[in-house]
DNA sequence: GGAATTATGTAGCGATCGATGCAGAATTCT
DNA sequence: AGAATTCTGCATCGATCGCTACATAATTCC
């Protein structure tokens, strides 16, 4: 957790890193992403991440602490490519299918060079015997939920959505079809595909959020 | 792969087995289910199991021999639980209701002592780097999809369903929505909250299927 | 009662697991 | 220049990985 040699213009002392800690992470942060956490193994990670298993330790810890910053990783670079349209939309309808449109495109490596589905939908890591990672994955999940939930509760406030509709079973209906859309892209499904599902769900929005 | 001691009358030649090969091979589905395939050693199967290393290898052949036995076993004493009643029903529409709210039942653990959410849906053995187990559980995830593709077929044949309908867009909507419930499942949602997500879903369908 | 066959328990195989000790190299501070 | 500090590559640690050789026990066949 030292700083970098980047970090501001005053040079660490003693020998500088040999390889660029970003770059690193992000390798890691792609391995995690693919294979999950119990299968990724030490040598795996400094195979592709180029660097020997000591600057490893001693840039990141440990094989553990190197998956909480790639889970952090991974946020800071993939969240705004799901979120940002959800966020940015209108009206409670209009956010929800920039999201599963979104996710649509982003599960499937459509936006970027990257693994199909979601490193956090997808992870095992607490089912694999880490009970503090499982937490922290837990949590990251949580938040999408969190995020429906609110933007449901303001088109509540906002006169959208009727106030009989169960909105804890809307946002949670949404979480499902995203979470269930990684599994559909990491077993091949096509960005068209998950359009496709995406469409499907919102023909039924009016059904849902009338009366 | 020999026979049991217990199959028709005749007794196998040699030393008995001292153990019920179905229990143990149940008590290896579940931990298999729980951690996933990589995660699960021989010593985790072992110790469950309740006997010896040569004992599993002589009865099993090998790790990788038991997840696919583990997997049939899954199949054989679950998968009624899941797709009885959606076989059973007489329209479309509801064997799609049944099979949400039989799976949001079943994923909770609800309708016997079992771990939440689908060992298929939730195995992650193709990521984990064996392809050959990645490819057996695509296929099983597959059947999913075949089965819900060929009920809206006839739903169309017999005229419920338009034929403007996009069946496979609708089956895999329904997938997607089932695969998500596992996710959900295993991170501690109730019965109750994945049937919500169940009737959210189902009140779409007329808008869905319509014209 | 052997001979043949099969299962069990001990003990351990080579390989890999996550993680480190150590010597030397590269840099800053004084 | 020399001390202090930090990173790198080599070698390896003890533990665990999936798996098996071997001797012994328990059974059927002759």
């Amino acid at each position: 957790m030292q700083n970098s040699p980047t970090d501001g213009k005053t040079r660490a002392r003693g020998r500088p890193r040999a390889f660029d800690r970003e770059a690193a992470l992000a390798r890691a942060t792609r391995l995690f992403w693919e294979k999950g956490y119990a299968a990724t193994s030490i040598a795996d990670l400094t195979e592709a991440m180029e660097i020997g298993a000591p600057s490893l330790y001693a840039a990141f810890g440990s094989k553990e602490a190197l998956y909480v910053e790639a889970l952090g990783h991974y946020r800071d670079t993939t969240e705004d490519l799901v979120w940002a349209d959800f966020l940015a939309a209108d009206t409670a309808r209009e956010a929800v299918k920039a999201l599963l449109m979104d996710s649509a495109a982003a599960l499937t490596g459509c936006l970027a060079d990257m693994p199909t589905g979601c490193m956090v939908t997808l992870s095992a890591a607490g089912s694999e015997g880490n009970a503090e990672l499982g937490a922290l994955v837990r949590a990251a999940r949580a938040v999408g939920f969190e995020r429906l939930r609110d933007r449901l509760e303001r088109g509540r406030e906002e006169g959208e959505i009727p106030a009989s509709v169960d909105l804890d079973a809307l946002a949670r209906f949404v979480q499902t079809l995203q979470n269930g859309m990684s599994i559909l892209a990491r077993d091949g499904a096509s960005r068209a595909e998950l359009e496709g599902v995406a469409d499907v769900a919102m023909l039924g929005w009016d059904a849902r959020v009338g009366v």
